[in-house]
DNA sequence: CAAGACATCTGTACGGCGCTTAGATATGAA
DNA sequence: TTCATATCTAAGCGCCGTACAGATGTCTTG
């Protein structure tokens, strides 16, 4: 009885029917794309009846909340580590190839994400101790660091918001079609996303060396 | 019988339905919103059958593609306004303010425009007389007019789908809540699109005066 | 003008969906 | 042990996209 089965908290009858859900989910959504994404196909991949998530969720969207806070997590971690990665005025674009790269290689989780974002018409927002910690706060944190004059609030933001929405723009476009033979001449995609961030003036530390 | 009824080509025994059920989306989608858009409400809207749009339809896909197309031809005409009206340097900018404009003021029609582009991955190329008509184009070509070099055409494709991503992420965050109080402290939001879009260092001839 | 070919539309049906409700079952506290 | 409560199942509602058979109107051809 009182002995822990697997990890921990293992709090009901049925193990952790939340977290086995949110799995499912992200399972179902690489496998099938978002399309497949129902609530029911959630409940069969999890092996409980369709009436079960309502006991842990709310509706629909608020299992694909679930899902999309988890790929925030990880977007956010692959630009912390992107950015450790990177050199001086170079972690600006850094931040920005790998925010593109990762809508990139998870697209149905990305695409999850934004639908989620504009149905909030939100971005969300993590907080850790008190303070701020989203990715878009880390791109904005990054622009002081390499000289953006954090007194200027207006222009600091502005260029935050400029620079989220030239990644999330390139994010949802990288892979259109139109941009298959230039990709092709520049060497690959990576290469690609590269020139495109050089042409974006966002980053005056980026022109300048 | 070979009397026009209306305006023309009147094709058949109901009138020309493709035309109303393409309008008729487009009612639904303003007053209910994208979500309410589905075929069966589409035809109900329409006052025909639901198996009725199969005969105009290959799927409910092939509808929205029909309604996405007018809105890429509403976009283009918006913007070749805004260029027309604008002097000199400043036609990029107004090209991509109207396009954000346009988006702001159609959401629901943005998000099937880009629901369908996102699924086909590619942006619509439409072609009049053998030549690309693309709003995608209009915009490479005003560069060219504005001093890039045409015969540098990767940079030139660069620059293009660098301001083209801005604009698209910038038309579907605009509106997100983060935004509210810098909007309301530049005056609006056109002032605040005007200020993101100063921010993007992609225009030099933006940049020069 | 008659007759058949064809395009168009309706009626009906199927399976899947999100979600609700009522009732079964297991858990944890008194 | 009892009982409140949390969790899950079974069944069902109305809606969805789509398919198909048949009715109805239009057009062509002789």
């Amino acid at each position: 009885m009182s002995e822990a089965k697997s990890v921990e908290s293992r709090p009901y009858h049925h193990g952790d029917l939340r977290r086995a859900l949110v799995d499912a989910a992200r399972r179902l959504l690489e496998s099938e794309g978002p399309s497949a994404l129902s609530l029911r196909a959630v409940a069969r991949e999890a092996g409980v009846s369709p009436a079960a998530p309502y006991h842990h969720f709310k509706d629909k969207a608020e299992l694909l909340d679930a899902v999309a806070h988890e790929g925030w997590e990880m977007l956010h971690q692959a630009m912390d580590t992107a950015k450790s990665a990177a050199e001086g005025a170079h972690k600006l674009s850094a931040l920005g190839i790998a925010y593109v790269c990762f809508a990139r290689e998870n697209p149905a989780l990305y695409r999850v994400m934004y639908d989620a974002a504009r149905d909030k018409e939100a971005l969300p927002i993590e907080m850790h101790d008190g303070k701020d910690d989203s990715a878009y706060c880390m791109v904005r944190d990054t622009m002081v660091e390499l000289g953006s004059d954090p007194a200027q609030a207006v222009d600091l933001e502005l260029a935050t918001i400029a620079a989220w929405c030239a990644g999330h723009g390139l994010a949802e476009m990288a892979g259109f079609k139109q941009f298959d033979q230039l990709k092709a001449e520049l060497g690959g995609e990576k290469p690609f996303l590269e020139a495109v961030f050089n042409h974006l003036g966002l980053f005056p530390s980026l022109n300048r060396d």
